[in-house]
RNA sequence: GGGCCGCUAGCUCAAUUGGGAGAGCACCGUCUUGUCAGGUCGGGGGUUAUGGGUUCGAGCCCCAUGCGGUCCA
């Protein structure tokens, strides 16, 4: 029962199901039994009614309702269950905090909109299941309890019983398992993986999250990416019709975006491009350039086109936005008038304060990034990798404001050849970018006895949509030499080697087929797709920030003899 | 691990300088034969997250804790 409206004479009262809702009416003339049960319901009620359905009459159609031009007239009904008063109401637009939604997950998910998201998330499954089952692949179950071996996330520990002293890991992915299923001649394999990270959590993400997991034998990184992007354009066409796609998807080099868009999974809805100008930053007298270039940084910005007109004062705020975003500083050139850089005189530059530069290099610095009379252009300093933080929030931050972004396209694209190493500065040593088991790119393999590792590139790949990091993926390393010397450059000696990853080293040796993959993120593709705020509202049973379920009231202390079972000490 | 915000009726929120705890919705009851955010009249409902402190007096000030959110490492 959604509600009841009782005009003392009749009664309506609107039944929901998880279609939707279709108006009951009870008459005393029709069924006086009925009509004094239908005065004692009320909202949440399971209820049993029979009757007839009939047409409304005319002045009493509810065009709104789909169900609005009929109603059941009813002449029987049983009370199958009553219910408490919700602590929030059971509709779309809920006020209610999200704490107490979580507390009662089972009403929260009563709401229309959930069922539409549990709906649509099961679809997205079902219609990946049928399109890998199409394509000869395999769905095969891989274990929860496995070896711990801590590659990036901290991983979840299960205590052994029968090991006294000894732990499970639950899977940060199935790598290392699909991977042996490739040795294994499955040739083409995939599933609905859960995966657990122990780390901590973000609005966009969970303790325990779904992707889509699939590998596949003597495949080309171009024939992963081509079966990814048929997948994701049918979901999406037959799915979600209303959304804008476009075809195909851009194949974006990594060093390119960066260049671009100052960030690995950049909103491409709208454009904003960067363009690097430290050559003429160099050309100042600006102190802040001058030394941001003597330590080896970088001067970089875009144009937001339209916006010269900002006043000192809006520059001001802007400049204390990107400070929020954890910008040092920033500069820019508001340009006034009309036309290209060279109908633009002096007066119709204005720069901030410290870039004291003749007109003539203020043209030259418009015509280098595309800025005209009207535009304003954004200008930031300093190390290469923090600029294009601080630029990448800048610009998600104007796509926001100047309204260029479209909430019905869906702006798909892979980015390709991420760097193989990246430096971890925290431990000083190489890390991989993607993971370890990612093969280099074609022809760079001697480089790795070299010292440029930061300048090698791999064949790991990720499909990027809208500002997320949709799927990532690469083609691995099949032979054992190979993968023992990144091991080694990853900081590994030979025992750990061998105790953590002796098993995969073994099976390359024996006729390891050249296989790759790659691992599409559920729960962010729902989100999308439904149009959610967040990956909560696409998760069933979803945890807080804190990695509590409010429901259950996990996790919780446990018995004295379950820890004893275990050999398990709490230590304070 | 750190920063910031929040916690007042079932829900969403208000409460001026430290002085009498409130509103809307919901809920309960009444009346109402075409409503669909039904309408009418009436009613009940509070350990102001928890513990401590300052004060003649604390929702408000101070300290600690808990829970939630959010950002950073």
């Amino acid at each position: 029962m959604d509600s009841r409206r009782d005009h003392g004479g009749v009664i309506f009262v609107d039944l929901r199901d998880r279609s939707g809702l279709v108006q009951v009416v009870f008459s005393p003339e029709l069924s006086p039994d009925a009509y004094r049960t239908a005065e004692q319901l009320r909202s949440e009620w399971v209820i049993q009614v029979s009757g007839t359905v009939r047409r409304r009459p005319p002045e009493s159609e509810n065009p709104t309702l789909p169900t609005g031009l009929v109603e059941v007239f009813a002449d029987e009904v049983t009370v199958l269950n009553a219910a408490l008063t919700p602590p929030f109401y059971i509709e779309d637009d809920v006020k209610a905090d999200e704490a107490l939604r979580l507390r009662y997950r089972y009403l929260d998910l009563r709401r229309p909109k959930m069922q539409r998201n549990l709906i649509l998330r099961h679809q997205v499954v079902k219609y990946i299941r049928d399109f890998l089952d199409a394509r000869g692949f395999l769905e095969i179950e891989t274990p929860i309890l496995i070896k711990s071996t801590p590659e990036g996330a901290r991983d979840y520990l299960v205590p052994s019983r029968l090991q006294r002293g000894s732990f499970y890991a639950l899977p940060q992915s199935p790598q290392q398992l699909k991977q042996l299923l490739m040795v294994s001649g499955v040739e083409r394999y995939f599933q609905i993986a859960r995966c657990f990270r122990d780390e901590d959590l973000r609005a966009d993400r969970q303790p325990e999250f779904t992707q889509l997991d699939l590998e596949m034998s003597f495949v080309e990184q171009e024939d992963v990416l081509q079966l990814t992007e048929e997948l994701y354009t049918g979901m999406v066409e037959k799915l979600t019709p209303d959304k804008k796609l476009v075809k195909p998807f851009p194949r974006i080099p990594y060093d390119d975006v960066m260049a671009r868009y100052g960030s690995d999974k950049p909103d491409l809805r709208f454009g904003l491009e960067m363009t690097d100008v430290t050559d003429l930053a160099g050309e100042t007298e600006f102190r802040v350039f001058l030394s941001t270039i003597e330590q080896g940084g970088i001067v970089k910005g875009f144009v937001a086109p339209g916006q010269g007109h900002y006043t000192g004062s809006d520059m001001r705020r802007l400049e204390e936005t990107a400070r929020e975003f954890g910008a040092a500083g920033m500069s820019h050139v508001r340009l006034q008038g009309e036309g290209s850089p060279s109908d633009l005189v002096d007066e119709h530059f204005l720069l901030s304060p410290g870039l004291r530069m003749p007109v003539e290099w203020s043209r030259r610095l418009a015509e280098t990034m595309g800025a005209s009379g009207g535009d304003l252009i954004v200008l930031m300093a300093g190390p290469a990798r923090r600029v294009n933080q601080w630029l990448s929030s800048m610009r998600d931050y104007f796509g926001e404001r100047l309204g260029l972004i479209d909430d019905d396209t869906l702006s798909f694209a892979f980015v390709t050849g991420f760097p193989l190493f990246e430096w971890d500065e925290n431990n000083n040593r190489w890390d991989s970018s993607h993971h370890p088991f990612t093969s280099p790119a074609d022809g760079k393999e001697s480089k790795l006895d070299g010292d440029d590792l930061g300048g090698i590139e791999s064949k790991a790949y990720d499909l990027i949509c809208n500002g997320s990091e949709l799927a990532s993926g690469s083609i691995r390393i099949h032979r054992r030499d190979l993968q023992e010397k990144i091991f080694g450059i990853l900081g590994y000696n030979r025992e750990q080697v061998e105790e953590r990853f002796g098993h995969i080293l073994e099976a390359f040796e024996y006729g390891a087929p050249p296989h790759g993959g790659i691992a599409p993120g559920i729960d962010r593709l729902v989100t999308i797709l439904a149009g959610a705020e967040s990956i909560r509202d696409v998760i069933a049973f979803p945890k807080t920030q804190s990695g509590t379920d409010l429901l259950f009231g996990s996790p919780s202390p446990v018995d004295a003899a379950q820890l004893r079972d275990l050999a398990l000490r709490i230590a304070e």
